[in-house]
RNA sequence: GGGCGAGUGGUGGAAUGGCAGACACGAAGGACUUAAAAUCCUUUGACCGUAAAAGGUCAUGUGGGUUCGACUCCCACCUCGCCCA
């Protein structure tokens, strides 16, 4: 009989339409199996996928694969994150309209998903760029409007003049635009925000039901919401009953305040400077201050200046004189805008009162050493106990810190106050391949939301593009003009459009009903299917995305449209692909393609190299010749299974009973028990994909001093049910892995198809256990014999054992034994003087 | 500057208090072949040792500590990565 070839190419295509036909992934809602939700982060369309993407999508499917065999109802659903700025760049750049350069990526992504052979139920696709689904996005957002969530205000934004765009406090990396790192600028513009800050506490205290997210992630937000606990004291402004309130977490050091600096974008700047001869020169000041970017000006690195403004404020405690100075690293978004000036523990107060030859004044002494106001070279910020702070002096600061602020309180001279570093989520974006915000202006009724019936504000098809700082959509004038929702007269549309971050904050409740056109989901099989039981995605996600999505979910359960309070139950991080010591991106131009290595070794020798090469929640280094040896194994199994293709219909199956097995039977027997234990409890615990395979490989290697033959007499044909065993437990548990060649071998070994509805196999207990072990003898913690006992031998016996050993007696020789340690079932270490 | 993570053969990695280097890549030698590829077999941390074995010593970024025993735990430092300033 010929040899049957391990044909990857038809096997591979065969089988994914296998899977569509039978519809594998496809969800039947009326199961009475337990849910499994299992969600890959979608992708953004941008052309084509690389091998580093692919380990994301290829985890997902181990997931979705291994709990189906382990009897779950799985949902595991895929769609587009198709809006956002690289369409229009495409559209500036080559003419082709964002939308079919959209369509044409998807088309050419999704091809690529399907030949990694990664299943998803393809009837619940969502993309969304599509009317149907923005629609939604819009929906959400006047929900947020109608529960004064959502609102607009001229704000300082960033700027960034080369995208001509506004951007988010979270893509200004390093002061720059974190696409294209032109620096961004300081710009007044009405801008709509949804209300997050008001979820600060909430989505802070609500980590704490993460239970099934990576720690790391949680650290992150919970550092990006920021709370801090301080107090707003109330300086008086000399003269006057004006009061200017400054924001503190170290009240203790209110006695050492010599300088108060104001933000120069602070509303009460303008009166008080107006009239006086330094006027003109502030002025000055403040704009070139504001021309730098929030982030530069606050850099430690930075130079700090400032100006004085002539006037002074009142210190509440000791009513002292403080000056009013006007500083470029204050920050009107932080706090109060004005913060007290504490040079002696405050570093940056530090450098502002060094450069400008203000007085330093210590409050706190450390336990050792003393601290002089004029030789300090850097603030002291640690604890210490309080001098020059009249009734407080002597206490230790950490009481202090308490202290004051009650004494304030009590007094009328500020409130404790918590403050975040979360800021409102800037929504607006001056683009247009976005959704497009369901606002109109009216004259007459003014600022007036779409009605829900008059959704989806369709983004018009016909425009120009120019990158001029002014969304294309002002220039269409069949969008522009409409008519007041109100009143009916003449109206402008808002032309902004939405941040892509809203299109993907509730994606994974339109899975549930994709199709759905009366709502944005069915509220009973969203409060059904949801949480999401693992949620698989790139850590460069930790921040945005996830805290964007967890506020609309708990913003949907507070208007009551869900039942539970957080979106995603377990998050996996996985990590980079490395490629040449960068991160793979075709920016680098390190990227490696899929299809050029499915054509040559097919999909699974891919997905197998994939899981192979490291733990999946590290970074790995991608090398092209470890392909070769995922191929290798795949061939050596191919053809371990293939060359008794006859005998498996031969010979009928047997239960194994391990008392009749001739040795080498029952060794691989227990062989294969042991593996069917260490890849499950590697996959379930850990996801440590590697050294699942590669204790598989080692069945294998094992495997090839197995003698089998076809069998004539009954001793062989025991040998052959361990041996057909141990082939068939090697596909069931490389299944999920390498789903196309374990299909096919499956049907190769005589089964009906799918192997997918087989159950994960469970190990016998008894076969595990081990009648001889072998036990490692040292002597000073120096392995000098080994020794193969019964597994049961007690501690006494094995140390007779021992000292009978030849070379332990031979090395013992004039010793004196102090002491014997006993690892049972590993080890005796001999201690000797 | 702060927080988190990492550092192990020529390479990716394994071992989380008990035989360091599983599994794989690469390399070397051999078999098959007219030849090559593919495949199969053997060897492969370094050093000492030996005719060959047997043996031995050193080794998990650096230095200390805890322990009968440390890649693993503790302290300090160095380097790299990520996040935040």
């Amino acid at each position: 009989m010929a040899k049957r070839e391990y044909n990857f190419t038809d096997i591979e295509r065969k089988w994914q339409g296998f899977w569509e036909g039978c519809g594998l992934f496809r969800v039947d809602e009326k199961s009475r199996k337990e849910k499994f939700y299992c969600l890959v982060m979608f992708p953004y369309p941008s052309g084509t996928l690389h091998v580093g993407h692919g380990r994301n999508y290829i985890i997902g499917d181990v997931v979705s694969r291994y709990k189906i065999m382990k009897g779950y109802n799985v949902l595991s659903p895929i769609g587009w994150d198709a809006f956002g700025l690289p369409a229009e760049n495409a559209a500036i750049k080559s003419g082709v309209h964002p939308a079919l350069w959209t369509r044409d990526n998807i088309k050419a992504m999704k091809r690529q998903l399907q030949r990694w052979g990664v299943g998803y139920d393809w009837d619940r696709e969502v993309t969304s760029c599509n009317p149907d689904y923005y629609k939604w996005t819009q929906w959400i957002f006047l929900k947020l409007y109608e529960n004064n969530l959502a609102y607009k205000k001229k704000a300082a934004v960033n700027w960034c003049s080369s995208c001509a765009t506004v951007l988010a406090n979270e893509q200004v990396v390093d002061g720059c635009c974190e696409r294209c790192d032109t620096p961004v600028r300081q710009r007044d513009l009405e801008q709509w925000f949804f209300r997050i800050s008001q979820y600060a506490q909430i989505v802070l205290d609500d980590i704490s039901l993460l239970e099934g997210w990576p720690e790391r992630v949680k650290t992150m937000q919970a550092n990006w919401i920021g709370r801090s606990e301080g107090i707003r004291i109330n300086f008086t402004l000399e003269n006057s009953d004006t009061i200017v309130p400054c924001f503190t977490t170290r009240p203790d050091t209110l006695y050492g305040v010599t300088f108060i600096s104001l933000a120069p974008e602070h509303p009460f700047v303008d009166e008080l400077i107006s009239g006086t001869p330094q006027e003109r020169a502030i002025k000055d000041f403040i704009e070139r201050a504001r021309s730098q970017g929030m982030v530069e000006r606050t850099a430690e690195g930075t130079e700090k200046e400032g100006m004085f403004t002539g006037k002074y404020v009142i210190n509440p405690i000791d009513k002292s004189k403080v000056p009013v100075w006007i500083a470029n690293y204050v920050l009107m978004e932080y706090g109060t805008g004005a913060v007290m000036g504490v040079p002696a523990h405050d570093q940056r107060d530090f450098l502002f009162a060094r450069k400008y030859h203000l007085p330093v004044k210590v409050v706190i002494q450390p336990k050792e050493g003393e601290l002089r106001a004029d030789t300090m070279d850097a603030a002291y910020i640690d604890n210490g106990v309080q001098v020059n702070s009249g009734f407080f002096n002597g206490m230790p600061n950490t009481e202090t810190i308490r202290k004051i602020p009650e004494y304030l309180e009590s007094k009328g001279f500020g409130a404790k106050t918590v403050t975040y570093r979360l800021r409102d989520w800037l929504i607006s974006r001056q683009r247009y391949w976005g959704a497009p915000i369901p606002i109109v202006y009216c004259e007459k009724c003014g600022t007036v939301p779409v009605p829900e019936s008059q959704l989806p504000v369709v983004l018009p098809e016909k425009v120009e593009f120019k990158p001029h700082g002014m969304s294309p959509l002002a220039e269409v004038d069949s969008f522009m003009n409409t008519q007041c929702p109100k009143c009916s007269g003449a109206a402008r549309r808002e032309i902004d459009t939405m941040d892509t971050f809203v299109d993907s904050s509730w994606y994974f409740l339109r899975y549930l009903s994709p199709k759905e056109a009366d709502r944005p989901f069915i509220p009973e099989k969203v409060n059904t299917w949801l949480p999401v039981d693992q949620y698989i995605g790139g850590v460069e996600h930790a921040i945005l995305h996830l805290l964007y999505s967890r506020f609309i979910t708990k913003v949907l359960y507070d208007l009551g449209y869900i039942t539970f309070k957080e979106p995603f139950q377990h998050l996996f991080t996985q990590g980079m692909i490395i490629k040449d010591g960068a991160k793979m991106s075709k920016s680098k131009g390190n990227v490696v393609s899929p299809d050029i290595l499915i054509d040559k070794y097919g999909a699974d020798t891919q997905r197998l190299y994939i899981l192979f090469i490291g733990p999946p929640q590290k970074d790995a280094e991608w090398n092209d010749r470890g392909v070769l040896g995922a191929y290798r194994f795949l061939g050596r199994l191919w053809q371990k299974i293939t060359d008794y293709e006859e005998v498996y219909a031969k010979v009928l199956k047997a239960d194994i009973y391990i008392q009749k097995l001739s040795n080498q039977a029952k060794t691989l027997y227990r062989q294969t028990n042991q593996t069917i234990k260490k890849v499950t409890e590697d996959v379930e615990t850990s996801w440590h994909f590697n050294t699942a395979i590669a204790s598989v490989m080692e069945l294998l290697n094992n495997i090839d001093s197995f003698h089998v033959t076809i069998p004539q007499n009954t001793e062989e044909e025991l040998d052959f049910h361990v041996f057909r065993h141990a082939m068939e437990t090697i596909l069931l548990l490389m299944a999920p892995f390498v789903p196309h060649i374990c299909e096919e071998l499956w049907e190769v070994m005589g089964h009906k198809p799918s192997i997918f509805r087989q159950p994960w196999p469970t190990y016998d207990k008894n076969a595990i256990h081990e009648e001889m072990i072998e036990i490692v003898i040292q002597i000073n913690s120096k392995v000098r014999s080994r020794l193969s006992v019964p597994v049961d031998m007690n501690n006494d016996e094995l140390r007779r054992c021992v000292l009978n050993d030849e070379r332990i007696t031979a090395l013992l020789d004039g010793k004196k034994i102090i002491n014997t340690v006993i690892v049972p079932k590993k080890l005796v270490n001999i201690v000797v003087k």
